[in-house]
DNA sequence: TTAAAACTATATAGTCGCTATAAGGTCAAT
DNA sequence: ATTGACCTTATAGCGACTATATAGTTTTAA
């Protein structure tokens, strides 16, 4: 199987599968006489894994850890667990400082309901006085 | 007033002043005749302004947009309203995704309670399997 | 058969908003 | 005279790709 045919049964775009060699997620595979790359079975389980990763939004880094810890089947998996719930706090930050962004952009936007002149306008105004502090 | 003293008095490195400027999003100041840059209290108001901008995550090129809009004073401010409108919307827009990631991280992370050997550990196995589609 | 289309390869630069480093020039105080 | 704090430019790095350029190979179709 070559790279076009491993992307597309993914659904990933050729160059992220090179990419994803050169950053050492992938295993460099076989290549053919002409210098083509040849992938197995296995690499498409492995790309496949990376991709359901990533949209888990785990980084690459993580990735390679899980990796790691797939590598050496008999540990403990606590590593593995712990590793999901510091991603899950990862999230859940984010969302808290959208969620107080959110709030801030709304009240913010509220400041100018009508149609104004740009000078006159409520929403410039609130950044302009910096009046932030609302969290 | 050097870059050193507007650096401090906004809350910012120096390095990102002259990455700004570079942008063009702060003005080019005028120069000593050693080529230290001088700066005016309007930097100090523009930088500030740039400043409670990022707080609120606009990007760059919607901070540009802004100016765009300031140097024409007398135009109507629906496009600053709109603009602020499709910035909450994107803030939104990641909220909700993040609420989604967040649930689904919660379950995967819920198939693996005790503490078991790698290769039986439920959150890997949850992401080999690929039951992603909870959503 | 040959020419075009589709695929592959590498290398390099761009995205975004900084941040860090290197290598040097300037200035005030000790 | 030298230290230290400040300033200058240029360049590279972050993360996770994505895009472009250039070139070689294979497949398809006229
Ligand atoms: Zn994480
Ligand atoms: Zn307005
Ligand atoms: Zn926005
Ligand atoms: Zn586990």
């Amino acid at each position: 199987m070559r790279i076009g045919q491993l992307a597309q049964s993914v659904g990933v775009d050729t160059q992220t599968i090179r990419f994803y060699e050169r950053q050492g997620l992938l295993p460099p595979p076989g290549r053919q006489e002409n210098g083509y790359r040849v992938y197995t079975e296995k690499h498409v389980e492995r790309l496949a894994f990376i991709r359901r990763c990533r949209i888990l939004d785990l980084s690459l880094a993580e990735i390679h850890e899980l990796k790691r810890y797939q590598d050496d089947p008999h540990q403990s998996c606590t590593a593995v667990n712990a590793l999901l719930d510091d991603h899950i706090s990862h999230v859940r930050s984010q969302i808290t400082a959208l969620q107080a962004l959110e709030k801030q952009l709304v009240s913010l936007r509220a400041r100018c309901n009508d149609d104004r002149e740009v000078k006159a306008c409520g929403v410039l105004a609130g950044i302009s006085e910096g009046n932030m502090h609302q969290q």
